[in-house]
RNA sequence: GCUCCCGUAGUGUAGACCGGCCAAUCAUUCUAGCCUUUCGAGCUAGGGACUCGGGUUCGAAUCCCGACGGGAGCACCA
């Protein structure tokens, strides 16, 4: 899968261009994460550009969204849309002049030219090509209109579109990733660049862009790479340099299909809604397509900081073949990075998802808080999951009465055992409700009585679950009241 | 239909450029065991892959050709 490439880079200037149609992407994500990387692994600058020239679709709010969730993720960037810069504007709608000098250059060049065809009339050609098995491509009928006859349907108005010749002839160029790639151009042929002066089309825009920003590696996804021998064409036109191209390959939905809204969640704001940490969402789409060195006999690290992906990032190790989307990867490293971070941060990061569950004046007994979570952390793949874990806390259990009867056991052993237990404790000081002088307690008699006969209905009656934390491990938090009070209704289930 | 890209376990990958050290690495997932009242965590063990066919060679996961499979693109969207 190695292609050997050129790696020669200092100070590169690299973008992320979002379009604004829709909320901030997975894969988008991920291609401004690896453009990120490459410009601070080579002491670059990394630019954020609105590409808006889709007036129709675009909207301030995707706008906002794909700034702050990159914002979340950690990343910076040194020229763009609200951080500003000596290369903007940052937003292609505020760059109209600029397209518009260079179509007039363009076509004074004659490299590009007026193309009065109809939509419907192309479309036809479009269809009768491919059904004789040809790659679709403009039939050049505007081509050569002599200086009068474009003037004369000028004059009468006749609506155009603005066309760039390509000529016939085969480009290549030599991909970061891919290595050398060709492209035949005669099987796209003459592209439509704006459809009038003030309403350029993408393919133009961006190579506009890309040169006024002084763009020196384009690193984008795969979607893009048979855009590129038609920029080409564009900066081959303009005379101007081409920059080095880089193409990503795609995040794929399980079913090995483009990641789309079929497979599930697909914008950044909801994996963070669901209590996805933004450090594990990055190591996350880092290791879509990539993966650090191995040194011999080292075992892979695979849970990274941001600085440690840094330090082993090398644009030569990204993959050529489309990675899925592992949801249960994402889960492992989230829940690693959990456990790595601090009690109090943990509980910082929390506290929304609890609030939104149990209202806010729940958790006034931070050190209460403290204690629940703590005992919890190595549960939690989400933070989302920490409602469910804890609510027992905070909320008296309900359950049925059955889930009191451990395993083939018997309701009335099950009654006889929590009226010992209820015993059992009264007796016990508060000061020694603790995790050990409880254990020292209880356990002797759960030898006896049967460790499931005894510990079972113990914890159902704290916690109102099948699966939750232990028994000795609750009743310390709960306190001596609270167990009591616990078990009390546990006993009234069961007479 | 045409063009381009890709093809190692369920998934992410190492190995490939420079053929032998590969009866193929690491991680995750899965299974079992240990621990344990349950679940989780942890520990231990195990399962699981070079798409296929030719060629080159003493020797191919690795080089060449072909097939097959998957993906993307082919707009007056971006």
């Amino acid at each position: 899968m190695m292609t050997p490439r050129k790696e020669t880079v200092k100070n590169p200037r690299v973008r992320i261009a979002p379009s604004p149609t829709g909320y901030f992407h997975i894969g988008t994500a991920r291609t401004a994460l690896f453009n990120w990387l490459f410009a601070k692994k080579y002491d670059g600058k990394f630019i954020v550009r609105i590409e808006d020239t889709d007036k129709e679709r675009s909207k301030i709010e995707f706008e906002k969204d794909i700034i702050e969730q990159m914002r979340w993720l950690g990343l910076t960037w040194d020229e763009g849309v609200e951080v500003g810069g000596d290369f903007g504007p940052y937003r292609q709608s505020e760059c109209l002049d600029l397209y518009e000098k260079y179509l007039h250059q363009l076509i004074e060049k004659k490299r590009a030219y007026y193309c009065f065809c109809s939509a419907e009339e192309l479309e036809i050609k479009k269809q009768e090509m491919m059904t004789r098995g040809e790659s679709p491509r403009y039939d050049g009928s505007c081509r050569n209109l002599s200086a009068d006859v474009i003037e004369e349907k000028l004059k009468n108005k006749i609506p155009y579109v603005i066309r760039i010749k390509t000529p016939d002839k085969k480009i290549s160029f030599n991909d970061m990733i891919r290595g050398k790639v060709e492209f035949d151009c005669s099987l796209f042929g003459d592209q439509v660049i704006a459809k009038g002066f003030r309403e350029p089309l993408y393919n133009f825009a961006v190579v506009v862009d890309d040169h006024h920003m002084r763009i020196s590696h384009v690193i984008r996804g795969e979607d893009h790479l048979s855009n590129t021998p038609k920029q080409i064409v564009l900066y081959e036109a303009l005379e101007w340099e081409t920059p080095e191209f880089g193409h990503l390959p795609l995040i794929l939905a399980p079913d090995k299909s483009k990641m789309s809204k079929r497979f599930g969640d697909v914008s950044v704001a909801e994996y963070r809604r669901t209590g996805y940490l933004a450090e594990a969402l990055f190591n996350f789409i880092v290791f879509l397509g990539w993966h650090p060195e191995e040194k011999p006999g080292e075992v892979i690290k695979e849970i990274l900081t941001k600085e440690e992906i840094l330090e082993s990032f090398d644009m030569k190790r990204v993959q050529k073949g489309g990675a899925i989307f592992n949801v249960d990867k994402l889960n492992w490293i989230n829940s690693e990075h959990i456990k790595k971070l601090s009690i109090n941060d943990l509980i910082e990061k929390s506290l929304p998802f609890l609030e939104e569950s149990f209202g806010k004046e729940i958790f006034t007994d931070q050190k209460y808080l403290k204690k629940v979570i703590e005992l919890h952390r190595e549960r939690v793949k989400k933070l989302s999951d920490l409602t469910e874990l804890i609510g027992y806390f905070f909320n008296l259990p309900d359950y049925p009465k059955e889930l009191l009867v451990w395993k083939d056991s018997i309701l009335e052993n099950t009654k006889g055992n929590i009226d010992f237990l209820i015993n059992l404790l009264s007796d016990l000081k508060n000061d020694n409700f603790t995790k050990n002088q409880l254990e020292v307690i209880v356990m002797p008699e759960a030898e006896k009585r049967g460790r499931g006969e005894l510990l079972w209905p113990l914890r159902v009656a704290l916690s109102g679950m099948k699966n939750s934390a232990g028994p000795f491990e609750i009743m310390p938090i709960l306190g001596k009241k609270e167990t009591l009070s616990r078990l009390k209704i546990a006993l009234e289930k069961v007479q």
